[in-house]
RNA sequence: GUAGUUGUAGCUCAGUCGGUUAGAGCGCCUGAUUGUGGUUCAGGAGGUCGCCGGUUCGAACCCGGUCUUCUACCCCA
């Protein structure tokens, strides 16, 4: 039987020229985790479904991926869950695993499970593929991977001034121009508590966070549907657009009477005075009071990364949250983190024409092979190469140059090296440059000084 | 979950009003060229027109279903 050979829906294959530029970004990254001094760590594609369930609120579960149990596994439903015919309820009956929905989760549930191991403030960093079973579009997959860094067991804002500074030099590095947003769901607290809907609060910043994108009248529409007078809008968009400090001193004045919110305004004003210090490479940093976040958990600080000069949603984000690892029976443990939406990032520096040309480096050298003799003495020089730590591969099968000179073309190897009659006789091999065409006779320890330069 | 969109050669895509043998470019293979690729010329291979069903004398084309692609909403990286 013939079958048409697929892939799911919303996943990928990735070929080597995508697996080199991908490389080069979770390499960028790791590189600046490790610098910072935050540690690996992974943790299994599956977790129980407790675990996950409840985590990311009604929509999220029902976005979770869940893995059939082994074995006879419709033996134990109840009959009344059985015949009900209710997915929802059937699903969590014979699935107890799940893939992982994010990366900050499986990390508090390690935190909690390694308390006594782990000495605190505990930094931590983690990249892998997460699972989501939402409908694909633009920027967004079913298998995706996030690059997740987190301090747990620290109060202090240093933290997130860090976070600012990481986000900055890995962003510097791979060349993308961002806006690093910064809000404090303090501040939202403080504003829902001035409006008198504390209570409304995740709807309040739900609909502010749409500003940018269905404007004021929108967003009014969608507050007054709620039930949330409208009024707070304009304070929001009379800060609009502000300096920093401005709105900082704008926001503290309007929020005087409600302790939460000064909280959130001395929280930002440290965070910023860190931020002072640290000299970024050249990230744009704004104080942005529109910006909610979804996820629930987050407690203080939140972040999101934009990219300047694309049109894509965030390609970073995160916060602080207080109590994350209090759903797992571990009070008190305060921790603060941010995520690199990789595929995003990668689509954008595709996008710009980011990548520097080095990432995809092919062979660098190629030995023809013209059988018999010569195929064993290139064998020798070709070990010698690899042992000189250069790429180098030996054509398998003699076969016609033409063929062999394409393979090498196909490939973006730099140097074809010939080890034929003539050289043979000379004791020498001939090596051309594929770029340039350029041709030499030289020995074997010329050629290795030649590729180590190049 | 809602709405639209896409599917034809390995890839990118044409395909008229439903008509007999489904095309192009690129790529691939062979030769011109038995030690030189990216140029040129000649030839060749490669198709269940996403899948299932219906209408019709006849379907890549019309109708229904289904899967898939991309996109918007919800939500999110």
């Amino acid at each position: 039987m013939k079958i048409k050979p697929t892939i799911p829906k919303g996943t990928r294959d990735f070929g080597p020229k995508e697996v080199y530029k991908r490389n080069y970004i979770f390499g960028t990254i790791r590189s600046v985790f490790e610098k910072y001094g935050y540690q690996p760590l992974e943790t299994p594609t599956m977790e129980n479904l407790e675990t996950l369930t409840g985590k990311y609120g009604e929509e999220g579960d029902q976005l979770l991926f869940k893995v059939l149990d082994s074995g006879d596994f419709l033996k134990d439903v109840k009959p009344d869950v059985y015949e009900s015919k209710d997915a929802k309820k059937l699903s969590f009956a014979i699935a107890s695993k799940g893939l992982r929905y994010d990366l900050t989760i499986p990390f508090a549930r390690y935190v909690v499970m390694n308390q006594n191991e782990i000495s605190f403030p505990f930094k931590r960093y983690q990249i892998q593929p997460v699972w989501r079973a939402d409908r694909p579009q633009k920027g967004r997959y079913r298998e995706f991977y996030q690059c997740d860094v987190d301090v747990v067991g620290s109060n202090s804002l240093l933290n997130e001034a860090e976070l600012v500074q990481i986000y900055d030099e890995v962003f510097h590095k791979l060349g993308v121009a961002v806006t690093i947003k910064l809000n404090n769901r303090k501040l939202l607290a403080g504003l829902a508590e001035m409006s008198g809907v504390s209570d409304q609060l995740i709807h309040l910043t739900v609909a502010i966070d749409k500003l940018d994108k269905i404007g004021a009248e929108g967003v009014t529409k969608e507050l007054i549907t709620r039930g949330i007078n409208p009024s707070v809008l304009d304070f929001l968009i009379e800060t609009d657009g502000m300096e920093n400090r401005e709105k900082l001193a704008k926001i503290k004045e309007h929020l005087k009477n409600s302790a939460i919110g000064l909280q959130g305004v001395a929280e930002m004003e440290t965070v910023l005075n860190y931020l002072d210090m640290a000299k970024l490479y050249g990230a744009n940093v704004e104080f942005d009071l529109t910006l909610a976040r979804g996820l629930n958990y987050y407690t203080g600080t939140i972040f999101e990364v934009k990219a300047n000069a694309a049109e894509m949603g965030s390609i970073g984000g995160g916060g602080r949250y207080d109590n994350l690892t209090g759903m797992f029976g571990l009070n008190g443990v305060s921790g603060v983190g941010v995520s690199f939406g990789a595929e995003r990032i990668y689509d954008v520096m595709e996008e710009l024409g980011l990548f520097p040309n080095t990432v995809a480096r092919g062979t660098m050298a190629l030995f023809i092979n013209f059988g018999g003799e010569h195929e064993r003495v290139a064998l020798g020089y070709l070990q010698k190469l690899r042992k000189a730590g250069i790429s180098a591969e030996l054509f398998p099968s003699d076969d016609k140059m033409a063929k062999q000179m394409k393979y090498a073309n196909a490939k973006n190897v730099h140097f074809v090296v010939f080890v034929g009659e003539e050289e043979l006789k000379r004791e020498k091999i001939t090596v051309k440059n594929m770029l340039t065409g350029e041709q030499n006779e030289l020995v074997i320890e010329q050629l290795i000084t030649l590729l180590h330069q190049a």
